[in-house]
DNA sequence: AAAATAAATGAACAGTGTTCAAAATAAAAA
DNA sequence: TTTTTATTTTGAACACTGTTCATTTATTTT
């Protein structure tokens, strides 16, 4: 049965490159620009060959999606070792601000852009959990934080929600060029500026 | 030469419908999903036409992007009378909130979408005032609250920057429906609730 | 070598934003 | 009023898009 499994390799070969060649166009020239023609230029395959391998062109970069959360729990990895729950809320912080503004497009594919997440909810569990992985991460920390003495009055989930949003508001309003209207000296710098304020404020919340 | 200011008029009475007509169907299907010719057919007239009127598609969400911030605008208006400016950026808080959240895709077109922001840069400045007139009216109600004392060791331009982004944040991951990741029970309540412990974490840096 | 299975093709469909020569309409001049 | 000029509107055409599917090509089994 060497022939079946071989077959199998090959047929998750060819996937693996429609997803390559997929993200090199993405990264160079957005999602929208990128179309299933393109694609198959890139591969020197037939458009209608894609379908064999993805349902439509959602399911192309929603599989890319998946990618950018396996990269983005990869590089929060470090922070096992960070024992105090506060330190590693911000080292959270500042390693989710720095993913994002060094893979904008991913970002904006993962966090901003609203089309393949309809699509996710129908997939399996297993794919899911890389989804939901960085938040219940937040969540846990944050549910430290609280048992340590930290953040007296405050309540797990909305806080946890309200500091993603604090995090995601900065890096998207700069990835959807809204930066405009800060001062034009401050452009360059207000997510890091913006950021060290939030921190600031998270220290003083810690009693 | 009463016969050239009609015709002005004229001109200027279908620009605004083609306007209304725009918004009409980008509200009901949303921006991507509106063409031009749909656009055309709503008002009876060929594609062509529109293009003498809008220089391109994007010209005419812009348009309304600006209608948008004279909306928003008019709605902080009511704030005017409020003198305590840290109940004034609380207000602030709410209006923002409520104005997304009521109007998902005005607020997708004005603050996520990416097409319209760069011609912007182009237009003249009068409208460009409409689009800083929201964030200068956060940083002068932010320096209000710091020459009273509060947020002390804070600094203005980020931390305005900061106050925008986190309210951006909730209101933009639930319109990009990001919010699955939070508990089932709270997804419904869960940007009220982030608005909460944003306006208790505000209260406490009051002093 | 022939039959059966699997994979890849590319033309076709219905749509998109945009352009532009031509036609229709309106205004000005004769 | 008729002719000329200017403006407005048209709709066909262009080059694209995502997606489908009968047909061809390639591989494996009998």
């Amino acid at each position: 049965m060497g022939i079946a499994e071989r077959k199998e390799r090959d047929k998750e070969e060819l996937r693996e490159r429609i997803l390559v060649a997929a993200k090199t166009l993405f990264l160079e020239k957005g999602v929208e620009k990128t179309s299933i023609r393109n694609i198959a230029d890139l591969i020197e395959y037939s458009p209608g060959s894609i379908y064999h391998y993805f349902k439509d062109k959602n399911e192309i970069f929603h599989a890319l999606h998946q990618g950018g959360f396996q990269q983005l729990m990869g590089r929060m990895e470090v922070l096992a070792t960070v024992s105090n729950p506060m330190e590693r809320l911000k080292g959270m912080g500042s390693i989710y601000v720095q993913f994002a503004l060094e893979n904008p497009d991913m970002y904006d594919l993962m966090f901003i852009k609203d089309a393949p997440i309809l699509h996710v909810s129908n997939s399996n569990d297993e794919q899911w959990k890389e989804g939901f992985g960085t938040f219940n991460f937040l969540r846990s920390t944050i549910k430290e934080c609280i048992d340590v003495g930290h953040f007296r009055g405050h309540e797990e989930e909305a806080l946890s929600f309200l500091v993603w949003s604090t995090v995601h508001g900065m890096v998207s309003l700069r990835i959807r060029r809204r930066c405009e209207v800060v001062l034009a000296q401050r452009q360059d710098t207000i997510v890091k500026d913006g950021l060290n304020e939030f921190f600031s404020i998270l220290d003083r919340l810690s009693s």
